[in-house]
DNA sequence: CATGAATGAGAATTCATTCAT
DNA sequence: AATGAATGAATTCTCATTCAT
């Protein structure tokens, strides 16, 4: 159990992290300054300091929370469905309201894969960060070979590059819902939720075993 | 046709973007300054100022010149191939080209539809973005409707969505092999392009009637 | 007789006092932080400013206190040896111990003499420095002549003047064979300390009249 | 000859030093911000960054061109007089003028031989201000010698490390009585002019051949 | 037309100091 | 009395943009 005082340091570095995230969502990490994260947040820029070192732990700070919260959201929709296509809705909803709620991520994930070039001198957090990307990629991958085991799906590539190709083609069709949410529905009329429905359909297209079926 | 003036005009405009372009391909857009741009142009920094508004303009410009690069490129690969296989693999070759030479086109694109909201007040560059973007996905979606007429694809969606779609998610794809070409080498063992070439193939099953083929 | 309060508040001014004393010994008053005299000494940063008003102050004190002990040092040089060129050897090691132990202390005194340009304005402590100050001028004055009435010293110049002098001199060898010791070892192939040794020997021959001995 | 263009920036890049030497020599390069050598300079701080790259290069340039200058001072004091002992004089008096003019020299010298410390890792500038500090000492170490040879100075010790312990109780006197001019005319009722001429002479009995003399 | 030169506005980060408890 | 927490005011450095020639 934290004490009194960890907790209210816990408490500071979430309000601070809540009002970064929101400015990163709207302006990206990049244009964000810690002037802006200050206001946002209702510290002293110098307060910003006692709790993080640097922006960058913060940015890292925040892709690491989200990239949990996205796993436990992951597990979840995966155990709690017992068919397996049901719990491939349940992980696409997921993503879906993740990435709605966390647009920002998609840049600092973006990032992670930049850092994970520099090799060996990562800190701990770049580390933590990307222990999660692995958890969740394998517990993706190990998805797709159930469902294969299961019979739903073909897999014609190996389960963890199929795993990055269904999760690379999700994410453009979130990121392009994400920018164009007044053109889908001035231009195709329809709305962003149906319009990444049809498209998490699309892709499960791509992997279940239509042949079969006929 | 151009006065001698105007031709002139548009040289260094193009000189200027060339350089442009590779320093953003090369570092990104935020990351590279107008001096950079100057040296590697070998133009003075003044002189940008003559030939573009602002580091915006220059952005902008680049990305219209290669939505229209792109467009043409799409055009031909669609009209060099009779057959509508064959001409969906020289399409997606040419985006896959395209975006391994520009990457920076990405995060311009996805900076586009942000500038999108802001409405009425866009300038003429970004009405002129718009519009190849307009065009080039309606090449796309008349392209999937041959493919419909033809009997190749099944097209369950209204077509400019399926290509919004396709293309997103073809777009994520190559947005992931760009950031992670030494963990795809390291842990996949697979070279970016034949990585992608798999998501092509995958995004293809997933409009394609593979039903019917058998 | 201090009162119970009062000796605890010695204490405590005294432990800070320590505290910081080997931090600016080691990076400088410039560089040493208050964060780091409160992790030194382990009081709290807001304690330190019960006991001093501010880092200035600290600065101050252990300029003082230094003062204070080299006064002591040398008193007792001068006491403990009978014979006046035993007493110099000891007076000049006492100096070149202390600055070895205080290297911070040179620059403090360098400080202290702008401010005294400053004029009526210094504070109380500032005052302290300049009294121990004068006190020790005039102990090594006294020092001077009492070698001039035994014969072994010729002075040509007022005592004062002369005090003021060797002692810069001493203090420019000091300071020098501070920040040079690795070019001493690696050049002239010789250690601080015998160094300094023929610096006090050129010293004194500076002041002795070594023609009458002869 | 240099283009009218380099001409400007040198003209430029002397009147930025100008003003840092002021400041440093008021206030010390520690506590001199370039918001102060903007203001001083009548440039923008970001002009400042045209023409040096960081602060510590004006530092640095300002040590260099102040060792070189003196260096210039001394070998002229030496060239010009034939007589050693009126040499010798010229000398100091260079020496004396040269920190008249020039106070914030001292600290720099100071840090120098810390920087010393650092190795080879030492860029360009620093080479250069090691170069001219070394030819300084060889220049007076030559001197040394020839005093020795013209039977006007007994060396008792290596010339280098005589010079050096010479040019360290000169610069220690220098610095005191930079620091004290008020204190020497209230107290000691002398101007800094005679004080120091007073200090070398006191230099020079320390290593000409006084005994012999007799 | 082209540009060398200059800069205003801001960016991240640091640190001595204050204050409520 | 002692301190955890918060911060105002700097500090170094950057960069898109302007302007006189």
């Amino acid at each position: 159990m934290l004490s009194k005082k960890q907790a209210l340091t816990e408490f500071h570095r979430g309000s601070i992290l809540a009002a970064a995230e929101r400015l990163f969502a709207e302006k990206g990490t990049e244009k964000t300054t810690m002037d802006d994260i200050a206001r946002e947040s209702e510290y002293s820029k110098a307060t910003l300091y006692v709790y993080f070192q640097s922006k960058e732990e913060i940015v890292n700070a925040i892709l690491l929370s989200s990239m949990v919260l996205l796993q436990k959201k992951l597990e979840e929709a995966i155990r709690s469905n017992p068919n397996w296509f049901q719990a491939y809705n349940g992980v696409c909803e997921a993503i879906i309201h993740f990435y709605g709620e966390n647009p920002a991520a998609y840049d600092t994930v973006a990032r992670q894969t930049v850092m994970e070039a520099e090799g060996g001198q990562a800190d701990q957090s770049l580390k933590e960060i990307r222990q999660v990307g692995e958890a969740t990629n394998d517990l993706l991958a190990d998805f797709l070979k159930r469902g294969a085991a299961e019979g739903a799906v073909r897999i014609e590539l190996p389960p963890k590059e199929t795993v990055l190709l269904f999760w690379a083609g999700l994410f453009g069709m979130v990121k392009m819902a994400e920018g164009r949410e007044k053109y889908l529905q001035d231009t195709l009329n329809i709305e962003r939720e149906e319009f990444l429905r049809h498209g998490v359909r699309m892709l499960l297209d791509s992997i279940t075993k239509g042949r079969i079926i006929e």
